[in-house]
DNA sequence: GTGGATGCTACCCCT
DNA sequence: TAGCATCCAC
């Protein structure tokens, strides 16, 4: 066991822990991943447990990979297959499949995202004749969604005013619906799982016997129902590891209870607590920084983080004078940061609070014709003819899918409309049936006993796309996912019907081939297989490969690293987020956002904000983040803060001149620095971004804004000198 | 009754 | 700024 070695105390105490319930508090940055998979391979080498006897949650699909990978690699030549490991959705649906006899539901089941799960709501609301203007599907969605997660169903759905009254009846037709569906949605997976735990003894035993050790990373962000099933899970063996840090806590609003913590210290007061403070990812400044944002957070023992790494550089604040500027600034350091070599396109990492903000730095960067990443699955799985796709492929698999059905069934336009479809699910609901299965059934004809509740022009066109829909079904018998994929296509003339030959049209045909590349990888695997990971992918399990930028939301960086970090909107009412303003609570969950942004840069961080930001339509003035406050003002480099409501200030000429202070030494006798603004007479201005003398010339490589890289020889180019460095 | 055009409005974060 | 409810022409 020699990769022991290299653990501090902590980390060892950690890993090689005895039996019993353990609690790991682990700031950022102190090795938790390695702990865990170290732990895991720690059982098995030295206390002989057997693989399948460990569960392991993971936070992403992607990080419980890697992390079977590592367990692999720390035990050579040991049997390291069949850890169940992975997401509690991804866990849970196994558990669920297995064990649908106990379930309300069958074994191949369907996952509803939250788009489906919305249309049914909006349904319900619809047939029960409530106001939907009242009752905002949305709303009343997020109303059920957190009952489920506080593990309450439909019937003890707790009633104290009129709206709880409406709330609780749109629930228990909702779950009426999924279940007729054949479906399940984000929540019920985890709620379903709970409650076969803890209301079938023996199919908890079965589990509880099997998981000799159960560890959950990242169980600050575990909701109630999620806690329950893991504390059934573990109630045989006791050995319940968890891996969590409270300061990180920033999924509230999806139910996530940073009490758990509390709960598992009551629950298992004999729980041994280890305390992992040391940081071996960032530089002290950005320590200093983090603290001073997460230190003025209420209910919290305050925690001192400390590296080695020593001081590092200061934190730089910019000002942008608009969110395009503030863009460009991005886009433009980052190609310094990479030209001047001090780091890799792919150690930088933009940050936003929402994802709409990711879209002028996309734009900064096609400008400069420089290639990143976007991290999110819904920038990918939300576009319409992604979703259509995939709706078809689901209501092939099961017909019963109401929401797939809903949404495809005139798709492309087959003269289905809103009339057509109510008489439909009418139909459907007198004869106990679902819509899909009337579908089906209209495909034989007038032969069908329902061929008659339809007007003659709807019901040929039903009749036709069930045909369609049953022919699907026969071929999907025979045939693999990309296979079905293309004939889905092809006889839908989908191509025809997205492509308009616009640049839109050729880009939503993009986004089909790229589901198409991705069924590929399916080829010899099932169509469920296909779907159900599908619904499952997270945020992070998007990440691709490559040494580019990455741009991802807050959110989605919880629990990654990189070299060189941008926040940016760094305004007030965008960090923290207007929405919050009011909830002092939400407000605590803001700042720990913040607080999880910054401890992801190791060496470099840069806060950037716009002074001007255009929302819908027209610009807006804004204000500094309240959380820069919070930064002592002697870690910050750039403009340095004057308070709040600050305009009509000169905000670059700060930060440039503290930028030439890091800079190294200028090459001699050239007349071009990275940094300097430049006009070309044909590509107008842009930057320098490296120069160097060769064969008495100079060449200067230059971003322009019009047409991005170039390079240039200075005495042929004609290049001005707008600003100098 | 359907589908295209037009006008309204909400738009945070994620499985 | 885009999705979607509403209106109106076929």
């Amino acid at each position: 066991m020699d990769f022991l070695d290299k653990l501090n105390p902590q980390q060892r105490a950690a890993v090689t822990a005895g039996n019993g319930p353990i609690l790991v508090v682990a700031g950022p940055g102190s090795g938790k991943t390695r702990v865990l998979t170290q732990r895991i391979a720690y059982l098995i080498a030295e206390e002989g447990v057997r693989p399948w006897q460990i569960l392991a949650v993971t936070f992403t699909n992607k990080a419980a990979k890697e992390m079977q990978e590592r367990v692999r690699k720390l035990l050579p030549g040991q049997a390291t297959e069949g850890i169940m490991l992975g997401t509690f959705h991804s866990i849970c649906a196994r558990i669920l499949r297995r064990e649908a006899d106990h379930l309300p539901i069958q074994s191949n089941f369907v996952i509803f995202d939250t788009d489906d799960q919305e249309r049914i709501v909006k349904n319900v609301i619809r047939e029960l004749n409530i106001n939907e203007k009242l009752y905002r599907p949305a709303s009343v969605h997020a109303a059920i969604s957190r009952a489920k997660n506080e593990l309450i169903d439909a019937d003890h759905y707790p009633i104290t005013n009129y709206r709880d009254e409406v709330v609780k009846r749109v629930y228990a037709e909702y779950q009426k619906r999924l279940i007729a569906s054949n479906a399940v949605d984000f929540d019920d997976i985890l709620l379903y799982t709970a409650r076969l735990l803890t209301e079938n003894p023996s199919v908890r035993d079965k589990y509880a016997q099997r998981f000799r050790h159960v560890l959950v990373d990242e169980f600050q962000d575990t909701n109630l129902a999620q806690y329950a099933l893991v504390k059934e899970l573990a109630s045989h063996h006791k050995n319940i590891f968890c891996v969590g840090d409270p300061d990180q806590s920033v999924y509230a609003w999806r139910g996530a209870d940073w009490r758990n913590v509390q709960r598992f210290e009551q629950d298992f007061p004999d729980a041994q607590v280890i305390l992992l403070e040391q940081n071996y990812r960032s530089r002290q400044n950005i320590l200093d920084a983090a603290m001073g944002v997460i230190n003025r957070a209420k209910h919290r023992r305050r925690k001192q983080l400390f590296t080695d790494r020593g001081a590092g550089e200061k934190i730089f604040f910019y000002e942008a004078p608009d969110d395009y500027a503030e863009a460009s600034f991005v886009v433009d350091t980052i190609a310094q940061l990479v030209a001047s070599r001090q780091f890799e396109p792919g150690e930088c990492a933009v940050m936003y609070r929402t994802n709409a903000m990711s879209r002028l730095i996309e734009e900064a960067f096609l400008q400069a014709r420089l290639p990143y990443r976007l991290v999110g699955a819904q920038r990918f799985y939300g576009r319409r003819e992604v979703k259509d796709i995939i709706a078809f492929l689901r209501l092939i698999h099961n017909p019963a899918d109401e929401a797939s059905l809903d949404r495809v069934i005139n798709v492309p336009p087959r003269g289905i409309g809103d009339k057509t479809l109510t008489t439909l699910h009418l139909v459907a609901r007198q004869n106990g049936l679902q819509p899909g299965e009337v579908l089906l059934d209209l495909a034989r004809g007038s032969a069908s006993p329902y061929w008659s509740s339809f007007t003659g022009r709807a019901v040929l066109s039903l009749a036709d796309f069930g045909g369609m829909l049953a022919n699907w079904r026969v071929a999907a018998q025979s045939l693999t996912v990309p296979e079905l994929f293309d004939r889905i296509v092809r006889n839908l003339n989908y191509k025809e019907y997205i492509d308009d030959e616009s640049e839109e049209g050729e880009d939503r045909w993009e986004n089909v081939l790229e589901l198409k590349r991705l069924a590929e990888e399916y080829a010899t695997r099932t169509l469920d297989e296909f779907l159900e990971n599908i619904a499952l992918v997270s945020d992070q399990d998007t990440i691709t490969e490559g040494n580019v930028p990455t741009l991802l939301t807050l959110h989605a960086a919880k629990g990654l690293e990189f070299g060189a970090v941008f926040i940016i909107g760094l305004d007030d009412g965008i960090i923290p987020h207007s929405r919050s303003f009011d909830e002092p609570e939400q407000m605590e969950e803001e700042r720990r956002l913040f607080y999880v942004g910054i401890t992801r840069a190791k060496d470099k961080l840069y806060l950037v904000r716009a002074i001007q930001r255009g929302g819908r339509g027209s610009f807006e003035e804004t204000y500094p983040s309240r959380f820069l406050d919070d930064i002592p003002a002697d870690l910050l480099v750039g403009k340095t803060r004057t308070g709040r409501g600050l305009k009509g200030s000169a905000p670059e000429t700060h930060w440039r001149s503290h930028r030439t202070q890091d800079k190294p030494a200028p090459v001699r006798d050239a007349l071009y620095r990275a940094g300097t603004r430049v006009r070309h007479p044909v590509w107008g201005e842009g930057m320098v971004l490296d120069s160097r003398l060769q064969d008495e010339d100079e060449i200067v490589d230059v971003v322009f804004d019009s047409v991005g890289i170039k390079r240039l020889s200075a005495s042929l180019a004609n290049l001005k000198i707008i600003e100098k460095r």
